[in-house]
RNA sequence: GCACCCGUAGCUCAAUUGGAUAGAGCAUCUGACUUCGGAUCAGAGGGUUGGGGGUUCGAAUCCCUCCGGGUGUACCA
C-alpha cells in the first residue's frame, strides 16, 4: 500500500527506537516523524528523543544517536543529523527525489496520494439551508467547507454520501402558512420568490407576537401539516419548489452537487416509532407536558424530543435521520458541518443516539461565525448580503481584471475566466483560514485577487501553462519524458521537496476537517514556484536542464490543478 | 448563574495539535523585467502571543487565576 513519507519515516523511527531500546514500552504515536516547518532543519524531523530522555534516563542526544545507529535508514533519506537538544533531522536524497518525481509524472492525477479511505463510508451532512429563507453570506461556509470535505474524502477513496439536509419540516411552517393566507402578494412572489416568502414569514411572526390567537392557529396549521392535511401539504410543497429553485441556482454557480437532498421531512414517518422506542426504553420521559431526555450525567441541558402540543422538533428529526442513515448506509462516520452555535445541540443528539445503541462515529465539524462590519448590511430591509449579490460582485471585479490582462481574449472566454476567478476568490477566502475561527467579512478580503488568494494560485497555473506551450512550440521534436529531472539549484530542490509533501498535506487536511491546511500547502507551493520562476531561466537554459525545469513546472501545475480542484476551484489555462 | 469558544504585528489571519529564530497577506517604505505573463519576486520596519502564576528539556498551544469579547442554555432550526 502506498504511504506518505511521514508514514514511511514514522515506521522507520518506531523500528529504530524499538531496536535501540527493546525494553522500553514505546508508543507508536510518540515516535512519529513530521515534515519540518522551519527551513534549515532538514525535510522531516523526529522529536521523540527529548520526550524519552526521562523514561530512559539518558541524555536525549545519546538516545537519538542510538536510534539512528540501530537500523538502516530508508533509501529515500540521504543524510541524517542530530541537532539541538536531540532533534533527528532527515534530509531527502536528491537522486531518490528525482526518481520519485519521475514516477509521479507517470500518474499525475494522483500525485502520490494513497487511497487511505478505501473500504470506508462517510455520510456528509452540509449546506442545509432552510426553506423560505434566502441564502446569505453566512451560509457559504457550510456549503463551501462541506463540499471540500466531500471532494477530499472521495479523492482519498472513501465512499461518500453527501446529503443536503434541508430545513423543510420545522415550526416555521405554521407561521408561514398563516402568512401565506393573509399577506401573500402573488406578483412579488413571481419576481422574487424567496424574498416574498421571507417577507410573509416576518409579517406573520410580527402579528403572532401580539396576537395569541394567531399563534394558536399557526400551531394548529403546523399540526395539520405534520398529519398530512392535503391543503397545507400543497402550500408547503409550493414553498419547497420555490426555495429549491433558488438554492439550485446558487449550487450550480458554486459547482456543488449532492448525492441526496432529502430534507428533514423525508424522515417524518419514522418519528412516531422513534418516540415510542425512546419511551419504551426509558430514555425519554414526560416533563411539563413534553417528552424529554435528561442528560445530567453528560452535563448537558435537557433535550425535548416531543413538544407539549405533540409536534416533533429538530432533535426528533435529527435522531430519526441518524437511525435511517445507519440502517441504509452502515457508515463508518456521519459528519455534520454547521456553525458553532449548534455544538450543544449535537452533543445532546449524539448522547441520545448513544443511549439508543448507535455505535457509528458521529462528528460535528463546526465553524466560526461571520461578523459584518458597519456598512456591509443592506440597510433597506435589515438583511445581510444575499449570496447571489456577493457572487455576482466577485465576478464583476474579476471581469475587469481579466479585461485588463487579456484584452485579446474573446468576450465569451473572458466571462468564463472571470467566473472561475471570481468564484474561486470567494471560496478561497473562506477555505484559507481555520474553519473554527470567527471571520470578519470584508469585500476586500472576500474578493482578494492578490497575495494569498485563489487568483494568485490560478495565475501561477496559467503562467506555467504558458511556459509549457512555448516549450512545445520551440522544441516540438523533443520528448520531455526522455529527460531526467535534475535538482541542482536550491530553488529546484525546494520545489521538489514541497511537491513530495502533497499527500501528507491532503491527508492531514481531510482527517482534521481543515481545508485551510490544503490551501496553505498550495500557497507555499506557489511561493516556492515563483522563486524558482524568478530565479532561473527555463526555456533559455541548456538542453537537459531546460527539460528538467519544464518537467518540474508541469508537476507544479498538475498539483495545483488537483489541489484547486479539491477545493472546488477551477484552474483556467489562460487568465 | 452554568457550559463551550475566542483574545497573536496598525488591519485580516497562520502556526503540521507541546518543538528549534511565532509566520503570511493587506497597508507603509526601498529595490528588481534586452528569460519564460509584474495578478510576480527580493528586502526593510512592525510582537512581552490580553495580564499574572504554574507544569517541563521546550508553551501561542496544557493547568490555575484575573481582564476583555462571542455563543449556547425547556418546547426555533
Amino acid at each position: 500500500m502506498l504511504q506518505t513519507l511521514e508514514q514511511e519515516f514514522s515506521d522507520w523511527a518506531f523500528a529504530a527506537f524499538s531496536a535501540a531500546f527493546p525494553d522500553a514500552a514505546l508508543v507508536r504515536d510518540e515516535v512519529s516523524v513530521v515534515a519540518t516547518s522551519e527551513k534549515g532543519f532538514g525535510d522531516y524531523q523526529c522529536n521523540a528523543a527529548m520526550g524519552l530522555a526521562r523514561v530512559l534516563k539518558q541524555a536525549p542526544r545519546a538516545i537519538a544517536e542510538a536510534a539512528v545507529q540501530a537500523i538502516e535508514a530508508p533509501k529515500s533519506v540521504g543524510r541524517i543529523e542530530i541537532a539541538g537538544p536531540g532533534f533527528i533531522n532527515l534530509y531527502l536524497d536528491e537522486g531518490w527525489m528525482s526518481t520519485r518525481l519521475e514516477q509521479l509524472s507517470a500518474e499525475p492525477d494522483r500525485m502520490g496520494v494513497p487511497e487511505a479511505g478505501a473500504g470506508r463510508t462517510v455520510v456528509l451532512d452540509y449546506s442545509s439551508p432552510n426553506i423560505a429563507k434566502r441564502m446569505h453570506i453566512g451560509h457559504i461556509r457550510s456549503t463551501v467547507i462541506g463540499n471540500v470535505l466531500d471532494r477530499m474524502h472521495r479523492f482519498l477513496g472513501y465512499r461518500v454520501i453527501s446529503d443536503n439536509h434541508i430545513g423543510d419540516w420545522g415550526t416555521q411552517f405554521g407561521i408561514l402558512i398563516m402568512g401565506y393566507r393573509e399577506f401573500l402578494d402573488e406578483d412579488a412572489l413571481g419576481r422574487d420568490p424567496v424574498g416574498e416568502l421571507e417577507r410573509i414569514y416576518v409579517a406573520s411572526s410580527e402579528r403572532g407576537a401580539s396576537d395569541e390567537e394567531w399563534m394558536n392557529q399557526a400551531r394548529e396549521e403546523l399540526r395539520k401539516l405534520q398529519q398530512g392535511d392535503p391543503e397545507n401539504t400543497e402550500i408547503w410543497t409550493r414553498f419547497l419548489d420555490l426555495s429549491r429553485g433558488e438554492f439550485d441556482a446558487i449550487y450550480e454557480q458554486l459547482g456543488v452537487t449532492f448525492d441526496l437532498e432529502r430534507g428533514e421531512s423525508y424522515y417524518r414517518e419514522r418519528v412516531p416509532g422513534l418516540l415510542d422506542s425512546l419511551k419504551e426504553e426509558g430514555i425519554a420521559r414526560e416533563s411539563e407536558g413534553a417528552q424529554v431526555v435528561f442528560l445530567e450525567e453528560e452535563e448537558l441541558p435537557v433535550c425535548i424530543v416531543q413538544k407539549s402540543d405533540g409536534a416533533s422538533n429538530y432533535a426528533t428529526t435529527d435522531l430519526a435521520t441518524i437511525q435511517s442513515r445507519v440502517e441504509e448506509f452502515n457508515p463508518d462516520a456521519i459528519v455534520y458541518v454547521t456553525d458553532k452555535r449548534q455544538q450543544t445541540h449535537f452533543k445532546q443528539i449524539f448522547a441520545i443516539a448513544s443511549k439508543m445503541g448507535v455505535s457509528t462515529r458521529l462528528e460535528h465539524v463546526w465553524f466560526g461565525l461571520m461578523s459584518l462590519p458597519e456598512g456591509a448590511f443592506s440597510t433597506r430591509d435589515g438583511n445581510v448580503i444575499p449570496l447571489t449579490a456577493l457572487l455576482s460582485e466577485a465576478q464583476r471585479r474579476a471581469q475587469k481584471l481579466v479585461e485588463g490582462s487579456s484584452p485579446g481574449m474573446s468576450p465569451e472566454e473572458q466571462e468564463n475566466v472571470a467566473r472561475a476567478v471570481g468564484i474561486g476568490a470567494v471560496k478561497y477566502a473562506d477555505l484559507s483560514q481555520n474553519p473554527q475561527s470567527d471571520v470578519a467579512f470584508t469585500w476586500e478580503k472576500a474578493m482578494s485577487m492578490d497575495g494569498n488568494s485563489a487568483p494568485y494560485l490560478q495565475y501561477v497555473y496559467a503562467r506555467i501553462s504558458s511556459v509549457c506551450d512555448k516549450y512545445n512550440d520551440q522544441f516540438p521534436q523533443l520528448d520531455l519524458e526522455n529527460f531526467p529531472i535534475l535538482l541542482i539549484e536550491a530553488v529546484e530542490r525546494q520545489v521538489a521537496a514541497h511537491l513530495l509533501r502533497f499527500p501528507e498535506a491532503l491527508l492531514r487536511a481531510c482527517r482534521q476537517y481543515r481545508p485551510n491546511l490544503l490551501a496553505d500547502y498550495l500557497y507555499e507551493l506557489s511561493q516556492n514556484y515563483n522563486r524558482f520562476y524568478q530565479g532561473v531561466p527555463f526555456l533559455k537554459a541548456e538542453e537537459g536542464t531546460r527539460e528538467s525545469r519544464v518537467r518540474l513546472c508541469g508537476l507544479v501545475a498538475k498539483t495545483l490543478q488537483v489541489g484547486l480542484g479539491l477545493m472546488g476551484i477551477e484552474a483556467p489555462e489562460r487568465i
